[in-house]
DNA sequence: CTGAAAGCGCTTACAG
DNA sequence: CTGAAAGCGCTTACAG
């Protein structure tokens, strides 16, 4: 553990004053390009690193972002966290994270603490419900395109409808639809564009898991055989740890996936390319979302007066939304026209 | 978009010096109690913040943590990043994301860009075969008790262990165990320790999926029906992800689980409950497991002399492993003695 | 092209 | 019990 190289001592080593080390190694100010060029050497010789606490104290910046998630057990969290260090890391940005813990309280706590810890400005997946305004530095919304003060999101009615018309072009005309929450906003978007994709003819059945959890206390049966028997021919979920739930449902009951019902799945989890069958499902590219929240949040740091922001605060990016993506997999089956049941 | 208080408006408010104030706020020095209280209370009534530029520069001190991870994308990286999380916002730090994007140089770079960042210290989860030395801070690892460095770990020789007997105990006396990749120390721990847990009289094989991988491009089937024909009762998984595509596999061959083969997981993943069969696992404490990490990592931090280091530089943290628990569900089914096949 | 100086907001000996 | 002062390590106008 050497004491770690200041400024002052390559100064010293150059008989030159610190503002021009500085200069040199920032490459601003006038300064001629050969001592520069072994100013800068002789830096990364002896391993100097600024001092990122000398530095944000007379720039006024930190460097660091927040990152505030409604719940890192999310099995979402990885691609959106991946995303978002990406993203930051190319701007020159760290990234803090902090943890709603599920509650309304615990996102609050998680905002004051990365706040007090300096960050130059918030990224925010808002809990269901919750709405941040004004915490007093550039914030960003990750959310739903329907989420006032979303800064950007995947399209989640667009995905729904895409879905939809890719079951509805298989013949399925009898679906169930299985969501979690009926207080999710970007669920209500999927159901939405799913009975929209699907088309006025089609019949549609929609039940919520979180009404059958308390049932029995563990994971319950969803009943998916009856709905089988009175004619279902496919089951559209809103996540795939939910399709997950009712492919192997489906399959322990003997009901054959995709030959006799088929599945679809939101998101592109890890595991839905390792199952058989594959999963079919939507993908957002969260490597374009983290890109686009990104340099928006950055450029409200950088050049506020260029930043727009929305009535409630958020930093508004442009587009607000991205595209979801198909993948077809072997859970949805080939194209297949059922007899429409009476 | 308020100016942000500072010390020296709270100073004039009151008419005292900022050295009051901020011992006020710190608790520190002599100051009379009743002064203490006003400018304690002001300070929350102005929403004030103490600058942790200032803070950092005068002590030396960031309060901010650096996790790096192999790769964020891993399903394993929701329960560490929180346990993580959780210990540090306890012990009052921060965390800053590192990602290594399954890379060395990604590991490297990850590091570096913390450093800059003025991290106080750095928790690692190293790349499978990667050494981090010296990093000029304190240092803490979490891999397996078997790595060189290791700080913390779940025990996965332990619960290796667990699993062969408990799979033992049902009866099974031909197991197939599959792993993802045989240079991971984690996964030859748990192979080992499964081993010894089934007993000599066991007849295991054994199988990487990485070594299947490039077979067909998309994930391939693992041929698990040929095993069962062969005698297989229980395939043994170093994952549940792995657990998954098994299952999956199976079910989808004909070959009920638990009636006909028994799958069990490792690793507790989100799904492992959501499934039909729920799937028996073991199970990290990974609360537990960060809180050491965090724990010991702090106290180096704060009281340097007094923290133990390995050789290569790493902190040590006593206990060293965390056993594992084994969660019984129905994926493994009950006990049952199979015959002997020849 | 280079340097002297101010100052970002704190905390900590030290003096009173 | 309180205050004056130094100084943490940078960057940035400004002067030369």
């Amino acid at each position: 553990m050497k004491p770690k190289p200041k400024l002052t001592l390559l100064a010293e080593t150059f008989n030159v004053s610190v503002a021009t080390v500085s200069n040199a190694l920032s490459g601003k100010g006038r300064i001629s390009p050969d001592l520069a060029q072994r100013i800068r050497d002789r830096a990364r010789e002896i391993g100097y690193v600024p001092s990122s606490a000398g530095r944000a104290l007379r720039t006024g910046r930190s460097g660091v972002l927040g990152l505030v998630l409604p719940d890192i057990s999310n099995p979402l969290f990885p691609q959106i966290a991946q995303a978002i260090e990406q993203a930051a890391s190319t701007c020159g940005y760290g990234v803090l994270i902090g943890d709603a813990r599920g509650s309304t309280e615990g996102q609050s706590e998680a905002i004051n603490r990365l706040l007090e810890r300096g960050v130059d400005g918030m990224l925010v997946i808002p809990r269901r419900g919750t709405r941040v305004t004004d915490i007093g530095r550039p914030l960003a919304m990750i959310d739903s395109p329907s989420t006032p003060g979303n800064t950007v999101s995947a399209d989640h009615h667009d995905g729904g409808v895409k879905m939809g018309a890719y079951l509805a072009e298989l013949g399925h005309r009898h679906v169930l639809i299985v969501a979690m929450s009926s207080r999710s906003i970007v669920q209500a978007d999927r159901i939405e564009g799913l009975k929209q994709g699907l088309g006025e003819q089609a019949r549609v059945e929609l039940i919520f898991t979180e009404d059958l959890a308390e049932q029995d206390g563990a994971v319950g049966s969803l009943g998916l055989a009856s709905y089988v028997a009175r004619g279902v021919t496919a089951v559209a979920t809103l996540s795939d740890l939910t399709a997950l739930r009712v492919l192997t449902e489906l399959q322990g009951a003997g009901l054959s996936v995709p030959d006799r019902v088929s599945v679809t799945g939101f998101d592109d989890l890890i595991w839905s390319s390792a199952i058989t069958p594959g999963l079919t499902t939507m993908r957002a590219d969260m490597a374009e979302i983290g890109r686009i929240v990104v340099e928006a949040l950055v450029k409200s740091i950088e050049r506020p007066e260029q930043a727009e922001r929305t009535q409630s605060g958020t930093v508004k990016a442009s587009p607000d939304r991205v595209a979801m993506e198909l993948l077809i997999r072997a859970s949805s089956g080939k194209a297949r026209h059922f007899e429409v049941t009476s």
